[in-house]
DNA sequence: CGTTTGCTTGAATTCTGTCAAAGCAGGTGG
DNA sequence: CCACCTGCTTTGACAGAATTCAAGCAAACG
């Protein structure tokens, strides 16, 4: 098992060796290409993956126009869980940013795995726990920051993020327009 | 036990008749006069609750200042559940808006049931993933929607929203100021 | 090279916030 | 019963910030 998620899974739950053995059996290495689809509009999500290389953004369209509503970094989790938990097709795409490298365990692997060693079903609740805590941090800052605000907070938490995203994302994920945030970087330089 | 949150629970996981007994022995019902608080700043959360009449707001000051985040109307769950998650002290209040009835469990009876009842162990985690669509969804029309927009639909979905919460409550909870939303009123009638 | 893509810049417009003031209840006390 | 106070809502004037539309520019790519 790779390093990084049984460090990451260690943070949520503590597994005996042997339960890493079990566990580890279903898991699924895959690569991707800068440009490659992780998922495309109207697939089922029946995967839940770990982000070991690379990183993926997450959007949707609406007439045509990319929505990014987030990115996956590496070490991070990756998924469209809505879509996974309720196993509906998805709205959303994820596309790797640059060439990427992800873990994934099959649903029914998951599924079969709670009932084998019920600690993973706490890894789930865990992990919903904690998106959910995300989407309310963010939530949280559209009330309380402005555009500037919000950009500054993002280049302060996480620099790499700028550095390697382009700006038009950057813009969609701030929920502002790419003229926007020029200035924005412009009155800020 | 009360019949809404009988059927509320049914929604989530099916009880037996006696699991639905075991159940009942850990409610505990509560009243609260206008202008009560279920929950303070600084208090611990150890109770997850249904409300059987009347409803709540859910805020939190900064700087003096109200920010509501949410109500809290009859036949819902009411909490503020990352508190109760992770048993920290709460940044919220709770206040009931007009004489209200809810009925508790308390979290240890909760961790009790998971272990008696399994099936205590899904409803948890659905009402969780019903939080996490919840913000989702609000943290999306921020995107997608102005100010206007996101008033207009709120009068459409919940109408009756409209007619019991005062409207600088409404403003703090579109995140709007309260002449914003007097404006958009005017401009809509 | 020429085209495409992403970033910047300008001008006009629109929407919201802020500040200040006035109107309009509903409730209290004289 | 009336006058007053208080809290909520409305209105006006103004400033600030973002959007939109349009154009220019630079780097990357075929």
């Amino acid at each position: 098992m790779n390093n990084n998620i049984k460090a990451i899974v260690n943070n949520f739950v503590n597994l005996t060796e042997e339960e890493r053995l079990v566990f580890s059996q279903f898991l699924i290495k895959k690569q991707y290409k800068k440009g490659d689809y992780l998922l495309k509009e109207n697939d089922y999500c029946n995967y839940v993956g770990f982000v070991d290389k690379g990183f993926f953004n997450f959007y949707y369209l609406i007439d045509g126009v990319e929505h990014i509503r987030g990115f996956f970094f590496s070490n991070e989790f990756i998924s469209n869980y809505p879509c996974f938990l309720l196993e509906n097709k998805s709205k959303f795409y994820i596309q790797a940013l640059e060439d990427s490298s992800v873990t994934f365990i099959h649903r029914d692997d998951l599924l079969m795995l709670y009932e084998k060693l019920p600690k993973f079903q706490v890894l789930s609740i865990k992990i919903v726990e904690n998106l959910y805590m995300e989407v309310s941090e963010k939530y949280e800052s559209f009330f309380l920051k402005s555009p500037e605000e919000r950009y500054l907070e993002l280049m302060n938490t996480s620099p790499n993020f700028i550095q390697r995203v382009p700006q038009y994302m950057i813009a969609s994920y701030l929920g502002i327009t790419p003229e926007g945030l020029s200035r924005i970087r412009k009155r800020n330089s």
